[in-house]
RNA sequence: GCCAGCGUAGCUUCAAUCGGCAGAGCACCGCAUUCGUAAUGCGGGGGUUAAGGGUUCGACUCCCUUCGCUGGCUCCA
């Protein structure tokens, strides 16, 4: 006897052996056809999943409209998809084909190589399985029998991981769909009928198990959704986010320059993208003032030895810049942090407990070798500018400081727009030796940064357990923009290895007379004003708010009869510290705000008679338009306010 | 670094039939126009087709090498 309890309360009881399939019939044939998979007691299962035959189960069915669903059908997309390349290419070995967000992929070895061009033989392939609509049917086999099995399909990495992955397991299963078999745990949909509306997004190089050491596997690409109009919408979404490309924008709009003979990954800011960056830096820099921060520069190279003590060299050599070798021997690096020399400023006199907590702050531009594939844009490069400062305490401090460093990350987000984010706390793994400092001190400064969380109420904090530098836990920061992309900024890491002996031996006189070894904090919780800078390019498509836009007015004359007037005006404005420019040209006023419009410039000043003879402007808003004729200092004190109060821009 | 794709004027706007004269638009420059809220008209200059090598009577086109870019993978103090 089965009793079956449904997410409403009611309770079905059974005393022969059902499927949630049966289960659904029972309720109504509408809804059994409507079954994509069910939820038994927490466990996500096919709709052929035998329930027991005894006790209790909660059960819920999963139509189209459930979450969960889309993953199903998703991941039965890659299974017909696999069985599609699989009709099409002689030679398929099957890896592994999971869901992703958005999406699917399949990873193939073949000998044919997969191109775009392929993608409409595959999504032809794929139309008509799906048409045919043929069932997914699950089979289990004991471990030998499915070594056996795999080995008969001539499926190699399968084999491979059924010893290696899945050797514990005594029962694997497989899906089977007409000719295609394929080791998966499911569950799948009833059949791929089911799958909605799909498309072939990409193809790309994977390495079999992640390993870069194993031999290269080309993974397929999809996006799957239950109806046309979703998956035109995740199309359109992605077609947004090409229109933001910073790498796009920061071209149109002269922001700033990759110049291959200057050389990849090193970026040239124009002067337009430089103003943004000024304000941007006098931005933050105002705020660790106000949080008790000291700025400090310090130069972007110093003697190898030094990193040779911190640990960081030869450790990291592959990701740097080869040392420069002086004529006396003297071997400089380009520095790929900022910590040692901010180390030696700490270490510049004796430090005593009243000192802590020693807050130095530096815009310092790092250089990182970066492999060539790696590169893009501004958001990953080989020279970057960390918004840096590195904490000096004691034990006791650290929860305070690590609230600071959050309390100023979610003013500063919030001020621009970016009112998520979430936290990802790094934790050790206590089974692991693999760090240094003592236990009790991680344990402390664990919990204190859990709590610190829990206080400042994030959303979605995510505790990853074995995430933390070998050196120190630490609180990465990741940011939701205006289109929901997420793009990890900065972070916050504890550093017990640094203050070290066996590094460079910190010290403070404590309050006992004694020396003590201080926790260092390494902060940068916006990354690199590089990566922010085309995060913030994207995040408003280009159209700053007033306070950040290079250009921030222009006048526009309706005649080149008014360019006295207009240059008077202009002038007015720049003495009254907004970034302005004039438009002289013999060109129709159509023709001037169009220009401006597309260069994103958030005001226009447009002078004729009317408004010299008044001494006024007629104010042109870049998105509401035509504001009016205001008198000149009206319009003067508008901008400022707006940029007094960093106003955010709809 | 690896896999795949791509590279034509300042421009991620793009054309050039099978290997047969490198061509538009925008931008730029000049002239005319002096105009009221998203493109005035006419004219002009601009190219070692990423670079180098090869095949060919002939290469933007086919092959090789290098550089760069794109999408992933790997890495990330």
């Amino acid at each position: 006897m089965l009793k079956v309890i449904l997410p409403d309360g009611n309770v079905l009881d059974y005393s022969r052996r059902v499927r949630p399939i049966d289960v659904a019939a029972d309720i109504g044939p509408r809804l059994a056809k409507a079954t994509l998979a069910a939820v038994v007691d927490g466990q996500t299962v096919g709709t052929d999943f035998y329930l027991p035959e005894e006790g209790e189960v909660s059960l819920r069915l999963l139509t189209k409209r459930d979450i969960e669903s889309l993953d199903i059908m998703r991941h039965s997309c890659a299974h017909v998809m696999a069985r599609a390349v699989m009709r099409l290419f002689e030679g398929v070995q099957l890896a592994f084909g999971p869901t992703v967000d958005g999406g699917f992929y399949y990873d193939f070895a073949l000998e044919h190589s997969i191109s775009e061009s392929d993608f409409p033989k595959i999504e032809a392939e794929i139309a008509k399985i799906i048409k045919q609509d043929e069932a997914f049917e699950r089979v289990e086999y004991p471990h030998a029998k499915a070594i056996e099995l795999c080995e008969e399909l001539g499926q190699t990495l399968k084999v491979e991981h059924l010893k290696e992955g899945l050797s514990d397991q005594s029962l694997v299963s497989f899906y089977r769909q007409g000719e295609f078999v394929d080791l998966c745990r499911g569950p799948h949909v009833p059949s791929a009928g089911a799958i909605g509306a799909l498309k072939l997004l990409s193809v790309a190089g994977a390495y079999w198990k992640g390993d870069a050491s194993n031999r290269q596997l080309q993974r397929l690409y999809g996006t799957a959704w239950f109806d046309k109009k979703d998956l035109d919408d995740y199309l359109a979404k992605l077609e947004e986010a090409k229109r933001r490309d910073h790498r796009v924008l920061g071209k149109q709009l002269e922001l700033f320059l990759i110049e291959p003979e200057v050389g990849s990954g090193l970026i040239l800011w124009l002067p337009k993208g430089a103003t943004m960056r000024r304000e941007l830096e006098t931005f933050i820099y105002g705020e660790l003032l106000k949080r008790g921060y000291q700025p400090v520069y310090t130069p972007t190279i110093g003697r190898v030895q030094l990193y040779e003590t911190s640990g960081h060299y030869p450790y990291y050599a592959d990701s740097q810049f080869p040392p420069i070798e002086m004529a006396d021997g003297d071997r400089y690096l380009l520095r790929p942090m900022n910590c040692p020399h901010h180390i030696k400023i700490y270490q510049s006199k004796p430090r005593s407990y009243r000192d802590l907590p020693l807050r130095i702050a530096e815009l310092g531009l790092v250089h990182r070798f970066e492999q060539s594939g790696e590169l893009n844009g501004m958001t990953r490069v080989r020279g970057f500018t960390q918004d840096d400062a590195h904490i000096f305490c004691t034990e006791d401090q650290v929860a305070d400081e690590f609230r600071g460093c959050l309390d100023m990350t979610q003013y500063v987000l919030k001020t621009l727009g970016l009112d998520e984010y979430r936290v990802r706390l790094g934790l050790r793994d206590p089974a692991s030796d693999k760090y240094v400092g003592r236990a009790e001190d991680w344990d402390r400064a664990e919990t204190a940064l859990k709590e610190v969380c829990q206080e400042f109420d994030l959303p979605d904090l995510e505790v990853e357990t074995g995430e933390a530098a070998f050196y120190g836990p630490k609180a990465d920061f990741v940011a939701k923009d205006c289109i929901g992309r997420e793009w990890q900024l900065g972070t916050v890491q504890l550093d017990y290895n640094l203050p070290s002996p066996q590094r460079f031996n910190l010290e403070y006189i404590g309050a006992d007379n004694h020396p003590h070894q201080p926790v260092m904090i390494h902060r940068a919780p916006f990354g690199s004003l590089e990566r922010f800078t085309g995060m913030l390019i994207e995040h408003f498509a280009g159209a700053f708010p007033l306070w950040l836009a290079p250009e921030q007015a222009r006048v526009l004359v309706v005649s080149q009869k008014f360019e006295e007037y207009g240059r008077r005006v202009e002038q007015t404005l720049r003495e009254a510290g907004l970034r302005v420019s004039g438009d002289y040209r013999p060109e129709k006023v159509g023709a001037k705000i169009r220009d401006a419009q597309l260069e994103l410039i958030p005001y226009m000043f447009v002078v004729g008679g009317r408004e010299m003879e008044n001494e006024t402007v007629a104010v042109r808003d870049r998105r509401e338009g035509d504001l009016g004729s205001m008198a000149l200092p009206e319009a003067v004190e508008r901008l400022r306010t707006e940029i007094a109060n960093k106003t955010l821009r709809q």
